[in-house]
DNA sequence: TTATTTTCTGAACACTGTTTATTTAGTGAA
DNA sequence: TTCACTAAATAAACAGTGTTCAGAAAATAA
């Protein structure tokens, strides 16, 4: 059945054709900013072929937000192999925040814009998140056991630091610090994330 | 000239009238989803009477936004009386949170929200958030002098600490927390806060 | 009562996401 | 090749959006 192949391949060409249109679209300009029929336009089709694709305009985000997840995923695989816990804590965070900034629609996307939580909740691809989020709780579990944070509810101490990164991020995505020129804004994210590397050695308890 | 003045006073009232209606519908659904015309249908005029009081939209949430930016200043006011630093600093991160979780909508508009961050600089209203940055600084300084921080940039720490908070505030208020239930997730924040207040108080130098 | 100014509104404009009936193109059989 | 059938693409329409503007209504001044 070549044909029937040939069809299916077709049909997620074309998902993948829509979906790179509008990456670069909402990249450029936000989701919110840009319209279904100007997707259509830069893809040369009309706006309904796209509903033949997608089941409204929230499907193609979070098809790209699933995309996005894959990303920092595959970003943060590395890091696992890391043997000392701190030191992949570390890894870890700093990845997180390295990727937030490379990627500022993405990040956007994935944990600021409105993303109807039933949305994400359906689908299973929240795996990706959950899975990354228990990664992070999972070495907080060894470096506690190594000594270091206290022995604070490890969820409390993911939240906690996971926050401290979020914080920077999106402060920084959403244009929140005008008393700070944009060269600053990095600069001082860096120092703050190596105040925190020097918090979490601090941390350990001395025997 | 009493005519005038009351054409002034009225102008004013018409102004907190549709100032008030917005706000209601806002924080209870949302700033995008609430259209003009349901702001004008429930003060009971047309929607272009609106634009006789404000320039556009945006124009409605930036004054709300200047709003809530008075209610946050009022909150720290008797924050800023705590003679301790550190017993000051930990009392304006935790006011600052309870805000945030009080007042979702507020908060979401004033941190999270695109706002143009022309229409931010322009009007000279951004003073309150930028003494309540200052007012964060000078207290890490305090804290610095008295030996705790260690000799980190001011601004760095500021930022960090500020970034912790907000990261917890919005991670809740953008619901990216599936994986924990409604109850937990403020719990976890109070946690995470406690953890942070360990860690500021730890970071004294032993002479 | 009239003239003038201020306040308000209905209708329109250009746009949005989405749906539906219709047209076009591609496929399999006679 | 011709026919019937299926799948893909579209034009047109719908109900909604923020915004503008000419003209109606109301309030003030003469």
């Amino acid at each position: 059945m070549g044909i029937a192949d040939r069809k299916e391949r077709e049909k997620l060409e074309m998902r993948a054709k829509i979906l790179d249109a509008a990456k670069h679209l909402f990249l450029e300009e936000g989701y919110s900013s840009v319209s279904l029929r100007r997707i259509a336009d830069s893809i040369e089709y009309s706006p309904s072929t796209i509903y033949l694709y997608f089941k409204d305009k929230d499907d193609i985000l979070f098809a790209l937000h699933n995309l996005a997840f894959q990303e920092l995923y595959h970003r943060q695989r590395q890091n696992l192999q890391i043997a000392d816990p701190i030191d992949r804590l570390q890894a870890y965070l700093s990845t997180y925040l390295e990727f937030a900034l490379d990627n500022r629609e993405y990040y956007d996307l994935m944990f600021i814009q409105y993303a109807p939580a039933s949305k994400i909740k359906e689908k299973a691809e929240w795996r990706y998140g959950r899975r990354a989020y228990e990664a992070l709780r999972d070495t907080i579990r060894q470096c506690q056991e190594a000594g270091y944070l206290k022995s604070v509810d490890p969820d409390a101490t993911a939240f906690g630091l996971w926050s401290f990164v979020h914080g920077l991020a999106s402060l920084i995505i959403r244009h929140r610090l005008p008393m700070f020129s944009a060269n600053q804004r990095e600069k001082l994210a860096k120092q703050a994330m190596e105040m925190l590397n020097e918090m979490l050695e601090l941390s350990r308890v001395q025997h």
